[in-house]
RNA sequence: GGCUCGGUAGCUCAGCUGGUUAGAGCGUGGGAUUCAUAACCCCAAGGUCGGGAGUUCAAGUCUCCCCCGAGCCA
């Protein structure tokens, strides 16, 4: 099986933001997790360069357009290296490859008659680069998203026939499933009930875009060039630009996760393009919410912005990840707090299973021959322990395979809150100082060390470096989450009680995660 | 203006088909402990469940109205 996963493909306007990363983010963890469960994964990001916006943030920067696209993509490409993104793909829409594949996509729906020439008169957003229904008499509109005017547009264009796969799109859309979270689906609804318009996928008098094939003076509307650059990210460099390959490449896409605001591209008019293509639809198109900053919208005019370059350099990437993960439900609207950060990562991560490794380690170690203990009784499958870790891998895996990242951190959080508390049970520093309490002092610290291995084990998607660094400390080789391996899963074959064997040298323990200290706001 | 979703402890939120003293995490206060990254563990605070009316033996949980916030559409 294959899983093929895209982010959106982010507009080259400016640079890189903390929503981007957020996204990117929540993504990785999904490729990673299907990774790990074995599967072959192709995940997608990028960037979309055309259109008019561009052109012009270019021409006021002094540049050309390429030379701008081509800073502000490499910004975007260096820094999800820097996060560690496990990206398979990256896909810039400028690629002489994507253009020849839009054209072979554009023949298709052509083809099929798809494709008419109208009059496109309205009011239009560059910074949306979409028509707003603002009514044609209406004096200096402003979009309600850019505060910006719109500007005023009479030209024939040529016109996708959306209306004619109206009733496709209605059953596509009632599919449970396939928009997600389901909150979002009545709202996408609604806007179909309303019968579906034919939408303009061309410009004229606009160099910075793709020329039409068979139609001078046209360019493809960016919409339209931008979703195909998911499948162009499917082909090889080695791979002929081949429409039909893409179906042996990965398509149909598992999931799309977007932003709320673009639901609609993705759930109304991309189907509806791919139909009339006849190629297979996507399965599942999640629209996530948007971050804010302790209560306010993030934005230049305000000076908030959270770059997250400097959240990489203060924090660190595994502080980041579990605070937006595990504190933020993935598709609600979200607010970073910086107070709350520090206390979650601190909490969660520092204290709590960071110490948790650090202490039962250094007890085995000072009790047992610097080794994990003799198991004894904690072998057993119905060992406290043993049951609340198989209980929170279920969890774990469930809630990622609905995007629960929220779900899933607390289960790993809380099979470690459940470790400590047993510890504090059994309490073996006073046992050891009795007679005869060895082998139970032995047993508990087992079944402590490998219920922490077990949470370590079930962070590998969501945070892979703490994962790493515990599991090292554990004497057992950390899980590479960035290469499909296929079945058997060795990730899946970690979660079993008692697979840490006893007798396993343990390395001097250092802390795992070094808690936030951070006198200055972000 | 139409539609949708929210308004529950200082903060962020759980509370499924209505039923004993409304829950969790963080924060706060206290206790216990010493294996550990001054960490872990335990306990507490008493929130008119946005407001009002209604249905019911019984409503945070259903109905209606109102107020506030968010979103989609016009």
């Amino acid at each position: 099986m294959s899983y093929t996963l895209t982010t959106p493909l982010y507009y080259v306007n400016d640079r890189a933001h903390l929503g981007s990363a957020y996204t990117t983010l929540a993504c990785d963890t999904i490729a990673r997790f299907q990774r790990l469960k074995g599967e072959q994964v192709v995940f997608i990001t990028g960037c979309d360069e055309h259109g008019q916006k561009i052109q012009r943030t270019a021409e006021a920067a002094g540049l050309t357009p390429q030379a701008h696209c081509d800073g502000v993509s490499e910004g975007y490409r260096s820094l999800w290296n820097r996060w560690q993104i496990s990206h398979d793909r990256f896909i810039r829409t400028t690629d002489p490859r994507h253009r020849q594949l839009v054209e072979q996509f554009f023949a298709k729906v052509e083809a099929n008659g798809d494709v008419v020439e109208g009059r496109q008169q309205g009011w239009y957003c560059v910074a949306c680069e979409e028509f707003k229904d603002d009514a044609p008499g209406s004096e200096d509109p402003e979009c309600g998203i850019h505060r910006k005017p719109l500007e005023w547009r009479d030209e024939v264009n040529l016109f996708f026939r959306l209306s004619r796969y109206q009733s496709q799109i209605e059953a596509l859309i009632r599919r449970p499933g396939f928009i997600a979270p389901s909150s979002r689906q009545k709202e996408v609804e609604n806007f179909v009930a309303q019968g579906l318009r034919d939408f303009s996928i061309s410009r004229v008098d606009l160099p910075w875009g793709i020329p039409v094939p068979g139609h001078a003076g046209h360019t493809f509307y960016v919409w339209f060039d931008a979703l195909l650059g998911y499948l162009s990210a499917l082909l090889t460099q080695d791979d002929p630009v081949d429409l039909d390959l893409i179906l042996e490449r990965g398509w149909p896409a598992q999931l799309h996760v977007i932003g709320k605001d673009i639901l609609r591209f993705h759930a109304v008019y991309w189907p509806a393009m791919l139909l009339s293509a006849g190629l297979p639809l996507p399965e599942r198109v999640f629209g996530h919410g948007f971050l804010t900053r302790e209560g306010q919208k993030m934005g230049k005019s305000l000076g908030n912005v959270l770059d997250p370059d400097v959240l990489l350099e203060r924090c660190g990437r595994d502080a980041v990840r579990w605070y937006l993960l595990r504190d933020i439900p993935f598709g609600d609207d979200g607010d970073f707090q910086q107070q709350r950060f520090i206390d979650l990562v601190n909490n969660d991560l520092a204290n709590t299973i960071g110490n948790l490794l650090n202490r039962t380690s250094s007890m085995a170690r000072r009790w047992f021959a610097d080794a994990v203990p003799p198991a004894g009784s904690a072998m057993q499958p119905d060992h406290p322990l043993a049951v609340a870790a198989q209980s929170a891998g279920q969890t774990v895996s469930d809630a990622l395979e609905s995007l629960d990242f929220r779900t899933a951190a607390e289960a790993a959080l809380q099979l470690a809150t459940s470790a400590n508390g047993f510890l504090n049970d059994q309490a073996p520093w006073k046992r050891m100082k009795q007679a005869g309490e060895e082998a139970q002092v032995a047993a508990d610290l087992y079944a402590v060390l490998e219920a922490t291995r077990w949470v370590a084990v079930l962070l590998a998607p969501l945070v892979p470096e703490l994962s790493g660094r515990m599991l090292i400390q554990l004497g057992q080789p950390p899980f590479d989450s960035e290469h499909a391996h296929g079945v058997p899963s060795a990730w899946r074959d970690a979660q079993r009680w008692g697979f840490l064997a006893p007798g396993l040298p343990l390395i001097e323990p250092q802390p795992v995660m070094q808690r936030l200290e951070l006198e200055a706001p972000l």
